[in-house]
RNA sequence: GGCGCCGUAGCCAAGUGGUAAGGCCCGGGACUGCAAAUCCUGUACUCAUCGGUUCGAUUCCGAUCGGCGCCUCCA
């Protein structure tokens, strides 16, 4: 399929159209998690944001290569990491212990991707993996007069960088001077120059520079990795709003300077999520990870769809009453699913306002690619997989569809599944013990005896599997 | 102080200068032994408020009220 897909770019608050690279490749990169703890509800719907916006782009013919960073060193994580060494570990211990912990949450946040089905990125760089190819970023700005060192510790001279302030659309005279200094920054030429490598502190892992011991700043660690993984020219970078400013401002600073050129041509960021209509926040309780939900028996996917049915740039209202509706929405779909990969019950066989299916699905795919391609406008592309669906349910209740119409409607599921990641075509297997409760209860209904079939769908209810008796006399059973 | 976003039915939510998609919930009916699923049907004379532009605005402009974000670590 070839879909023009428009973002709304950040850089220049427009809409333009995704423009591939000359090799025909779109090159995304993505913030991703400072592994030091599990990733709340907020963190994921930024990556639910991006694995959207990455699977729209593969459907819509654009070969993709999706680069998600791990930051694995950082001031919380040396903070969690370190607190229980003694003043006196070496630095190998040091190092030893911070890979400890950010491989534990790692490997957590891996497991999130997982059960909210967000594809494995192509390359996940570690900024520990990359500190040769900060120091040579360094230098690089160093040698064009746009860092300097003081003490130990580098900074990035925006005085040279006359584009900053592009992204955020601040001027310099507007930015406000930061009242709180970090202690290690004091000597500054002027507040807003940001460090891009810190000198060594006590009780901290360094690692070796020519500015002497030290580790590096967070905002160089995605440029000198989007460097080295996408190259000079990247079509796309993403990130949560709150990384506008500073961070992604102060990576255009690094890359562009170094560079010598615009280094990403679209800024695409995701809106915050709030919790029943509260900033999420750890003092007020409402801060939750995927397993605080699970906890709560939400099905991770009931998630994923309550996020993706809203737009990426609009602040979502996360309540639990938000997601029974996304899980019953859900049912929906699912339900419509088995029912076209079932055959079609007898149907009255004529209705005033009978429809074409083909051409009507074919006009159903139109509205839900547009819709994706306008910005990922994905609450307009499922208005149109909604209406389809009650129109082919209306069809099917008196027409019955034809078994090559029924396919078309399951090959468009799947192109819209290829997206959502949520209506999955697994069907009740054979299961010995359903199976048997099926036949009982069969037999009870043809006893009338109606007391005991409905103990014995209790039953089955109880195993997690919801019965439908057709209209022919067959049952029919899936789960959930 | 500077920059920006949002305010559409009980809840979520799309949208356009020409008279309001979709989902959830709820009411009535059909089907069913009862359900489930599905179908039919009913729910915004109105898009925060007040002005302006226009033949006509929810959609453009201005003001007001309300909610929020960034300017400092943060998805």
């Amino acid at each position: 399929m070839h879909l023009p897909v428009s973002l709304f770019n950040t850089l220049t608050r427009g809409m333009e159209p995704v423009r591939p690279g000359e090799d025909g490749q779109v090159r995304i990169y993505n913030c991703g998690p400072t592994v030091y703890n599990f990733v709340h509800i907020g963190n994921l719907r930024t990556f639910l944001f991006q694995d959207l916006l990455r699977r729209t782009l593969v459907a819509s013919g654009h070969p993709v290569r999706f680069c998600m960073n791990l930051t694995d060193v950082e001031d919380k994580i040396i903070r969690d990491s370190q607190k229980d060494l003694p003043e006196s570990a070496t630095n190998v211990e040091r190092h030893g212990a911070m890979k400890a912990l950010t491989e534990r949450f790692t490997a957590l946040f891996l497991e999130d991707l997982d059960a909210l089905r967000i594809l494995r990125p192509d390359v996940m760089p570690k900024a520990t993996d990359h500190i040769p190819h900060m120091i040579a970023l360094i230098q690089k700005l160093e040698a064009k007069g746009l860092a300097y060192a003081r003490e130990g510790s580098v900074y990035c001279r925006i005085a040279g960088l006359p584009q900053y302030g592009c992204l955020a659309h601040l001027d310099r005279e507007g930015m406000r001077a930061g009242t709180s200094v970090d202690s290690d920054e004091y000597e500054r030429d002027t507040v807003n120059d940001f460090v891009l490598w810190k000198a060594a502190k006590a009780g901290e892992p360094t690692w070796e520079s020519p500015w002497g011991p030290g580790r590096p700043g967070w905002h160089i660690e995605c440029s000198a990795m989007g460097i080295e993984h996408l190259g000079e020219r990247v079509e796309i970078h993403t990130g949560g709003v709150d990384l506008i400013f500073p961070h992604h401002e102060n990576e255009i600073a690094q890359s562009e300077g170094a560079l010598g050129h615009p280094w990403v041509a679209s800024w695409v960021h995701g809106e915050f999520l709030m919790v029943e209509g509260e900033k999420m926040s750890k003092s007020l309780g409402n801060f939750f990870t995927l397993r605080d939900l699970h906890e709560k028996g939400v099905d991770p996917i009931a998630f994923r769809f309550a996020i993706q049915s809203n737009h990426y740039r609009k602040l979502y209202n996360f309540s639990f009453e938000g997601l029974k509706g996304a899980e019953n929405a859900l049912k929906r779909i699912r339900a419509f699913r088995r029912r076209m990969e079932g055959e079609g019950e007898a149907g009255g066989g004529a209705w005033k306002e009978a429809l074409q299916p083909l051409p009507r699905i074919e006009e159903a795919r139109h509205t839900f690619w547009k819709a994706m391609g306008d910005d990922l406008n994905t609450p307009e592309a499922l208005a149109a997989l909604f209406t389809l669906i009650t129109d082919l349910n209306a069809q099917d209740d008196r027409i019955a569809l034809s078994r090559e119409e029924r396919d078309a409607a399951l090959a468009f599921l799947d192109e819209t599944n290829a997206i959502f990641a949520a209506w999955p075509t697994e069907v009740g297997s054979a299961d010995g013990e359903v199976e048997a409760l099926l036949a009982a209860r069969k037999a009870a209904k043809a006893a009338k005896d109606w007391a005991e079939a409905d103990r014995i769908r209790d039953q089955i209810k109880a195993l997690g599997i919801v019965i439908e008796d057709r209209k022919d006399g067959t049952t029919v059973w899936h789960r959930g």
